[in-house]
DNA sequence: TAGGGTCTCAGACTATAGTCCGTAGATCAA
DNA sequence: TTGATCTACGGACTATAGTCTGAGACCCTA
């Protein structure tokens, strides 16, 4: 369904933006994260790239790793959302 | 998998906790929220009870109905989980 | 010319988010 | 009692989150 347009997901994309922000500033590569959270190495590319949206677990093991919170990662999520 | 102690999601049960009393505020059912939300009536009641864990998607779908935010309902999950 | 480190990407898979049906119990008002 | 509203809960389903394997590209620096 929806052959055209790809069905990009707004919200897996601002995500994605602000996933790989937080992993800059944590000077942490996405190898390094998905080791430290236990997830799988392709899937922190995929959450990046907005091609997954994360669920709420994983909001939650990938700010405790980025040395921020959960709520901080939606707020900027939610910003990010707005442009 | 965990054959035993039935597989609880502390982080679902904490969100259900947090979603049941934001509604309650709201002075919404649970029908009417799923209806505004357009997800599944059923659904709620789940996420509710801790049995499922919602995606990004679904906190902000949830929390704008509520009134309140993302970031919000994220930080007294977090909360509720330290109980 | 390698070679290590990093990331993208694809295909095939498993686990679970989320839907859709229906039933039943509890509460409260008419 | 009856009926309306709300919620819990079941089974069976579809969509998608998340895994696993491996290939390939792009930097670097030696």
């Amino acid at each position: 369904m929806a052959r055209t347009s790809e069905k990009r997901n707004p919200i897996a994309i601002a995500f994605g933006a602000v996933l790989r922000a937080a992993r800059a500033d944590a000077g942490l590569s996405q190898e390094a994260l998905s080791f430290a959270c236990d997830i799988d190495r392709t899937y922190v590319s995929l959450l990046e790239r907005g091609i997954r949206q994360p669920t709420l677990g994983t909001v939650f093991a990938l700010s405790e790793q980025l040395g921020t919170t959960a709520e901080s990662m939606v707020a900027k999520t939610r910003k990010e959302l707005r442009r």
